[in-house]
DNA sequence: GATGAATGAGATTTCATTCAT
DNA sequence: TATGAATGAAATCTCATTCAT
């Protein structure tokens, strides 16, 4: 089982692209095969199986998202500026790559358990950079202290995710980055320390 | 197409739960019916096909689950009490309904764009009411009256939507409305009046 | 899982042809359907998967061929008649069906060692008559008593098996039935009390 | 196409091994190449296909067997002990070489009618090793003369054989030499000359 | 209305063989 | 000679839907 190569990335490539464009249930290791210039047969030189191809293709897209956001999270200094490098970065990337948006936001979670548990692993990732971001800003005394850092994660991934869908479903029709401030907004006043509001 | 009767019922909910034990792809046509007490064929005279058949189960079960909340939102005065049932209805319900919160959370999407779509419409009269409920916010004031009501609507969705989501993959192992009162506070400081932050 | 009806025939009987004429390895179940006139499907309605399926062909043909034999033998007063009857069934019947005697001669063979086993299943009740023979015909004085009842049937089912395998291997070329009576002399000599050799 | 050489043997005899250890439809020319320490296309360098490696893995193994066999007879001297022989040199030369009693009684089997006329060819040589003692025995008046040559050797082997493939099924649980002398007992009984029996 | 036997399209995966290096 | 990455044809089985009874 290679997992290096010109052609593993192509493969890669292919699926996202294949996915994008006809959809989970129409993408054929065939159709994915013809997209990347191979054979059918040596997408299984590559992969153990059309399932491990798509958990890669999860892996190694979420994994460069993820490591360009940790990058840019570097030169932040406050929780609340880092968050707003999270979301900014989530929006931008997901507008950078217009296949890989409809592939993440629609398409593969269309999957079955098991395939979604995987994907799942991977997105610890990233929610455990939203969990270090909150414990940094309880540390900093700007988030409540009192915060259950499960539901805040819940909240922040949640809402990011609700919003990035959206925008996917209504065909990209308006500029996502551009509601990033909004978002981080109404987030960072959901958490921070203030007078409790009178109920 | 007949759209009542005892069998029309039993459809549904003998869908509900066969989803809810085998799994979306799990749930063949002939397994409902048996469940059912039904022939494969009957399943025909009350539903165009499987898809209309998953979208009504969706419809009832949801249009259910809304008329509940409504009502008791009628009962409450404030914005901030009403939002504060809303997460508190939604979390009771799924909690009553182990089978449903299965199917909802999990099951129902799993699946292609089209049936997402249809999903979404009946979906759309849960969203209205969160819209309702911002602006009754917003006409007390104390909702900030700056508020983009689709990015607000996303949050509490998808705050809401995540939270129930995780507490099902967690094989319901926790309380999930003793959760309502930390989301209900956390939503309601992103969405209040107050003094900005200083960042 | 229906295991009777005109279409179980039809595709026992169909598998028997197909597999005559175009060898085990090119016996694709669409040929088989086809041949009995039913959709690939319909085949799953009756069998649990092609093995299934060869397995059934063999029982069912077996069964009959057993049987038959059982018949003939119990007009029959002694071993050693029974043993001529039971060589001369053996070859009358297979003569009788041409492509039984392909099928279980030469192309049932090729197959793994599961189905194997599970063919061997069936070929037991076959063996048994030969062993009851044996110990016929050593109660009645005319076998040598200390015959070891397992080689003997041995020697009797792999000459006979030999014999017929010989001769669909020879396109049938000659008159198997015809050559009974020298087997069945061969065997009795083989087995019948007499004075022993010098050696 | 080199048909001798180290490489040649090397890969003859990882032919047997893996055909033994994982049976026939398990053994690709890959798994074979592997356990030979060449590379896949190093086979075709040596073998037509795949179909002619098994061929000559039949070939030389079955040549060896033969030859053994032939020089341990040439010490006999009459037809009888002959015989004996015979049946003794196939099974202890079973008995000695555990993969290859699976391979030619068991594996080898499940193949195509075209590989089995092929194996058949070079059976023959051993056939006819059966055919010179069974003239021998007629020549000394031991065997009765009217004895039909094909049948007779068709007893000969189908016992042995089946005695062979009986004792590999079993796991190769007994001692099979040890019968070797019963088999020739009964093998001489159904050949010599003596009273008729009375039927 | 109700039945359930029958349909048949469609996709993943294997593996013998080739050929550029 | 030797390699081994790449090829691509080919077949079992599932299951939503129909329709004769």
């Amino acid at each position: 089982m290679k997992r290096k190569g010109p052609k593993y990335e192509k493969i890669i490539d292919a699926a996202v692209n294949v996915i994008a464009e006809h959809g989970y249930h129409q993408s054929q290791v065939s159709k994915i095969a013809k997209e990347a210039g191979v054979a059918d047969g040596t997408i299984y030189l590559y992969f153990k199986n059309k399932e491990d191809l798509l958990v890669s293709v999860f892996n190694e897209k979420m994994g460069t998202f993820i490591e360009k956001t940790e990058n840019e999270l570097k030169g932040k200094d406050t929780a609340i500026e880092k968050l707003r490098t999270l979301v900014e970065m989530h929006f931008k990337q997901l507008t950078a790559d217009y296949e890989l948006s409809i592939v993440t936001q629609l398409e593969l979670r269309q999957t079955n358990r098991q395939l979604r548990a995987k994907i799942g692993e991977v997105l610890k990732r990233y929610l455990n950079l939203i969990d270090t971001i909150l414990q940094d800003g309880m540390k900093e005394g700007v988030f409540v202290p009192e915060i259950d850092i499960r539901l805040a994660r819940q909240m922040i991934f949640g809402t990011i995710d609700e919003t990035a869908t959206n925008w996917v479903m209504n065909d990209h029709r308006y500029d996502l980055p551009a509601l990033a401030d909004a978002i981080h907004q109404m987030l960072v006043n959901g958490l921070s320390v203030k007078m409790p509001h009178s109920n």
